[in-house]
DNA sequence: TGTACATCAGTGAACGCGCGTTCACTGATGTAC
DNA sequence: TGTACATCAGTGAACGCGCGTTCACTGATGTAC
């Protein structure tokens, strides 16, 4: 009985071999075959191992800081959902903050997939506001637990992750202060634009915020909501030079 | 050496009869006072000494989530701060929860005191904007501490603070949406002031955020975006139904 | 193709630490008579 | 006013637990010859 840790391959825990069956839920870039790996497939090479477990890793970490956030997790328990002794952490990530700033990084580049995919097309003012609202939501639900952790990390507990996550909002407002210089307001000054653009990212934070925490029923109200609020500060906006009090 | 407990008085830690000379410093509402409680002072009761020691675990627990949210805050830590033993914290709260959701009350306090300001006079349109702009800013400076935790418990980890955090944060939204009603929008629908003044809760927690975590040297910069922000949401709304898209 | 050696992802024991919570207690304050 | 008893905020020892991190290790994969 004293010999059980000799005898080695029967364990109890799941070992990575097995991990990548459930990984790819989160994923949801490779296909999600359910066929493991045997002798048969063409053997994986120690680096894609490894890629492997690091991807398990960081699913992981997005699934458990739902709950507690990025304060609240650790390096234990992402280790047991992986199914890797605690150490092995160490092989990826230096530290838990490492792990989060892997993150931001990560859903930051769901985000930018977002924009890329409202710039297609787009020619009336009515349209980019409807196109863009839909695009918002659609990618909110389909990568639910990324937008999550930015909304948490935004202003949660490691002072690392939550200045690369403002960084990366600072970096969005620009963007689209550019892209606004597009539409009908050519003698506005830089200042304006940002000012203007930071309204607006910020009703999309607070829109996808609400998609997130609301009933799937209440989807439709909470998109005519973000809607009407995108009309109003562009009509704003678009009035505001002529209209407003000196 | 064994008799060290029966000895007692000289004790190493803070007593609760000290506590008070820096309690006040977060406070902000008695006179400040640096004259601790001596045998000539009017003997405090029983249930005023365990109000000050209530008050200190607040103020604590108000300073110390600063770094890392409730959710990083541990019963320990504030117990040392206030310079009790960890069991005696029992004697006022039953949970860590129990303290956040005490703190989430007493900040939104603070907040409806600010809102109490806003209304006082502010006849013209630009002239409540501005106003409101200085009563928020003057408030954030104020109440760092409450502003700072509502801002940070609004998405942070304990469900039951964050969801309490969220209903005082709707019941502001219907009570601006009240207000509203009364500036030149008479025909408007009671759901599209409640759009409207979600617009304007969202973009004032944003504009505290930003005031709370920028160099105050930064804060005409912030102070006028805000602004201009505001104006651009009340042009918007005003316009918004003439000349809205069908 | 075969052999000898290097690499390195993952293992498992061990550590010291801070945590929340229990419990029986102390002694000053408060109250009933 | 004095005495006897009740209340209760704060004490301190003790508990079991999960934590991050160290270390020497194993054994499959990779490489040089």
């Amino acid at each position: 009985m004293t010999a059980a840790a000799t005898e080695g391959q029967a364990r109890e825990h799941v070992t990575p071999d097995t991990v990548h069956i459930r990984a790819p839920k989160l994923v949801g870039d490779e296909p999600a075959t359910l066929i493991p790996v045997t002798e048969t497939t063409p053997p994986e090479s120690r680096s894609d191992k490894k890629e492997r477990t690091r991807r398990a890793i960081l699913d992981a970490a997005l699934t458990l800081t739902e709950d507690t956030g990025l304060a609240g997790l650790s390096l234990r328990q992402v280790a047991k959902e992986v199914g890797i002794v605690p150490t092995a952490f160490y092989r990826h990530f230096d530290s838990i903050d490492q792990l989060g700033l892997a993150l931001v990084e990560e859903s930051f580049g769901a985000l930018r997939a977002m924009i890329r995919d409202t710039r297609q097309g787009s020619p009336s003012l009515g349209q980019i506001v409807d196109r863009s609202v839909d695009v918002l939501a659609e990618h909110v639900r389909d990568q639910r637990a990324h937008f999550g952790f930015i909304a948490r990390e935004k202003s949660g507990g490691s002072a690392p992750v939550r200045d690369a996550v403002r960084r990366e909002f600072a970096y969005f407002e620009r963007e689209l202060a550019t892209d606004l210089a597009r539409l009908p307001m050519e003698h506005w000054s830089a200042d304006d634009l940002r000012i203007l653009s930071n309204l607006i990212v910020g009703s999309m934070i607070a829109t996808s915020e609400e998609i997130l925490r609301a009933d799937p029923r209440d989807l439709p109200d909470i998109k005519h909501r973000a809607r009407t609020q995108l009309l109003m500060v562009i009509v704003g906006a678009l009035n505001w030079k002529s209209s407003a009090p000196s």
